[in-house]
DNA sequence: TCTGGGGTCCTAGGACCC
DNA sequence: TCTGGGGTCCTAGGACCC
């Protein structure tokens, strides 16, 4: 048996937290640059707010109602994430880590305990000792224990633990669950599905295969044997090396003037080195696109990218900044109200397996050794204390966070002070 | 004024090889 | 009049996820 265990509403629970004067408020979290609602608390999801909703047309909504609106405070959610999964990882040893605030447990190994207590367990563990509530759901399958997770958001609130054990248990779910809601299904699948009155789980065990295969190929065969109890999604442990590691932002404001745009993009690509460092890989391509505005229909649309072969590969900060300034001069125009630059390092190789060049003039050796004193220095004083040049100080690109919660747990300055 | 960011997997079709 | 067959690799685009 497979357990999935889903942090309810997980933003909106970290910033209640540290302010319980939110709770059974509505809440709120924005995207970067405060642009769309992306986590909802409970009261502000039956008010009607949808996953998603840009901030600016909902601001009416927000306000009439008092919404508590926080920009994303991505290092607070880290940490609280990072404290759940190892208070899991003291009930079940075996677990992959899916996302922010999801984790699969590999229950196969507890044969001799009772599953439903284990999850009983791990859930007022977690709600005692961290604080976040969470929902476990329990079948034979990834995608069925998706499914008995939410079946639990939904019908076992006050438990918040649902197993799909035995036929029956699972067919409640299956009768239940709308095909839209099945993971794996988009809105594409899902129209397709209707159109063909394929409405629920149950609908879709008993659709034709054939058809199936067609219209959604081996995916959709895949998720047929997974509803039927059939395990065909594989177990990660140990999360596999990144294939391309991408850092892209809109900016707060929209820029024309190439000097700003050049400061952003050489401030990406410096976070981009940091991740192939972080994952001991090195990048021989690096890409780098910048885009207007598509919503302005005011403004002259432009779209560009180009890939930058490297000689040898790499993973130094100068060296791909050099890169993606270089891509920049390339697809840069004058005269555009500029939205967003990003960069990725694609062609990633395992940094120990780099082809040398044979005409190579860099001395590579010292490229190394200054880069891991970068980063122990960044490490150890904060990010961003040493930095090359082009990364500049002007910041006129950056995001718009006017929201923002303090770092309660990571930062002693913004630490939580009670007073008795 | 204001519309996120970072990924994966799959398929079709073209280029190329012998 | 007749115009092979079998394969690999790459890329773009679509669909999906959180």
């Amino acid at each position: 048996m497979i357990a999935l265990v889903d942090c309810n509403n997980f933003y909106a629970s970290c910033e209640r937290l540290f302010n319980p004067s939110l709770d059974n408020k509505p809440v709120v979290v924005l995207s970067n640059n405060d642009g769309c609602v992306i986590a909802r608390s409970n009261e502000a999801k039956a008010m009607g707010i949808k996953m998603g909703a840009p901030a600016f047309m909902m601001e009416e909504l927000l306000t009439q109602n008092k919404v508590s609106v926080f920009s994303s405070n991505y290092t607070l959610y880290g940490d609280l994430s990072n404290r759940v999964m190892q208070t899991i990882r003291q009930f079940v040893p075996t677990i992959e880590i899916y996302s922010i605030d999801e984790a699969f447990l590999d229950l196969s190994e507890m044969k001799y305990c009772d599953l439903f207590q284990l999850a009983q367990a791990i859930r007022e563990t977690i709600i005692s000792c961290i604080g976040i509530p969470i929902t476990i759901g329990i079948a034979p399958t990834k995608t069925l224990a998706k499914m008995a997770n939410r079946f639990a958001k939904k019908e076992r609130k006050n438990i918040g633990v649902y197993m799909a054990q035995t036929q029956w248990q699972v067919d409640q779910m299956l009768n239940y669950t709308s095909v839209g809601d099945i993971w794996g299904i988009g809105s594409q699948h899902q129209q397709r599905l209707l159109q063909n009155n394929i409405h629920t789980g149950a609908d879709l065990l008993k659709a034709n295969e054939e058809w199936i295969r067609k219209n959604m190929t081996v995916t959709g065969q895949r998720l047929l044997n997974e509803l039927k109890g059939i395990s065909c999604i594989e177990w990660e442990n140990m999360p596999p090396p990144k294939k391309g590691i991408c850092t892209a932002r809109s900016f707060g404001q929209l820029l024309s003037e190439k000097a700003d745009i050049r400061e952003a993009l050489a401030n990406y690509a410096n976070t981009c080195a940091a991740k192939l460092r972080a994952q001991k890989t090195c990048t021989t391509l690096v890409h780098v696109f910048i885009q207007t505005n598509t919503h302005r229909t005011q403004d002259n649309q432009y779209f560009r990218s180009v890939s930058i072969p490297m000689e040898v590969a790499t993973s130094n900060t100068a060296e791909i900044i050099a890169a993606a300034l270089k891509g920049l001069d390339i697809i840069y125009r004058k005269g555009y109200n500029f939205k967003k630059v990003g960069v990725m390092v694609l062609d990633l190789v395992p940094q120990d397996k780099v082809q040398m060049g044979i005409f190579d003039t860099v001395d590579r050796k010292r490229g190394t050794d200054l880069m891991q004193v970068f980063d122990k220095v960044n490490t150890r004083f904060g990010k961003g204390l040493v930095r090359y040049a082009a990364q500049g100080y002007n910041k006129k690109w950056k995001l718009r966070q006017q929201k923002l919660s303090p770092c309660y747990t990571t930062n002693i300055n913004e630490v939580p002070v009670i007073k008795c």
